[in-house]
DNA sequence: ATTTATAATTAGAATAATTCTAGATTAGCA
DNA sequence: TGCTAATCTAGAATTATTCTAATTATAAAT
């Protein structure tokens, strides 16, 4: 069992083929808290790095793994997202409404998150690091983290 | 009953003595949806005005109406919220973990969220409107509302 | 290899926050 | 005054997440 298939040079939209370098950095990570890498825990991460893109809820990630025929329970999922957002390489962005959806991307970047479809991509922006900077230094606030989140239409939801 | 302490000069933190301005913006919102200004949304509003610069959640809202004997259901304080949210004059912050906490803050701001004491304060970052105007220009996105949050330490929780 | 101790996984129960439902109340108006 | 629609409400239902306690897997030591 586990996922031998040999894969017939599959190459689709997201492409998990061998093991992108994210995958590796979240299992050193974890390997840095003396925690194991188990096969739940490393299909998690695949499952999470191969949709990073999509901002997936711990269901989207539940539901894949299932898919595939790599079976982790829910409570895994949920504890070892735990675990890896302890370690800083992922945060968890909440809404007012609906489940917790991840974030991969520790650079600064805005959230664009689209109030007609719902999709979230990520936009770069340096100037966020500047303004935390800034923070730091006026109101004596110890920056850790930062989270900005653009709401509005993206390009293919705008009616003009 | 009501808030008609006669506040004998009263200026404290919040002050809420007469009606802020802010009260009546909000009111005045709702009677441009046509929804009336009933007993039970005037005096939510007034508690919510109130205790803006805690960010209050709907059970604190809740609570402190029910301890001041202006008995407002749960489901009419939810069902409330989602009216002024409706109107854009206050927005809703939603964590990972944790109840939903209102920001009636509508100018371009960071929330500093104290990750020790669970504190939010605003900061105004008049910064965050040009950067809004520069992705709308290069990415197409059309920008409806922002969110900044900034996760740290306060200057009390701060150990060094 | 076998034992042992610890770590990890799991199903399902429990909890927390919010939304829904359907009946009672209230307000505006003919 | 009565009619209609809006509003309010308690409690049920739902959703997302965390907890519990029992099982299984792993590594280390023998």
């Amino acid at each position: 069992m586990r996922a031998s298939r040999k894969a017939p040079l599959g190459r689709s939209p997201p492409s998990v083929s061998s093991s992108p370098p994210e995958t590796e950095t979240l299992l050193r990570l974890l390997k840095e808290k003396n925690v194991r890498a188990s096969p739940q825990r490393s299909a998690l991460i695949r499952a999470l790095v191969g949709h990073k893109e999509e901002h997936p809820t711990a269901e989207d990630l539940f539901l894949d793994l299932r898919r595939r025929g790599e079976e982790v329970s829910l409570a895994t999922v949920y504890n070892t997202l735990e675990l890896l957002r302890q370690t800083g390489a992922v945060s968890e962005l909440g809404f007012p409404s609906g489940p917790t959806r991840l974030d991969l991307n520790l650079t600064p970047h805005a959230n664009l998150v689209c109030t007609a479809c719902g999709r979230i991509s990520d936009l770069p922006l340096d100037r966020l690091s500047e303004i935390s900077q800034q923070i730091r230094g006026s109101s004596g606030f110890q920056v850790q983290r930062l989270r900005f989140d653009v709401y509005g239409l993206c390009s293919n939801c705008r009616a003009d």
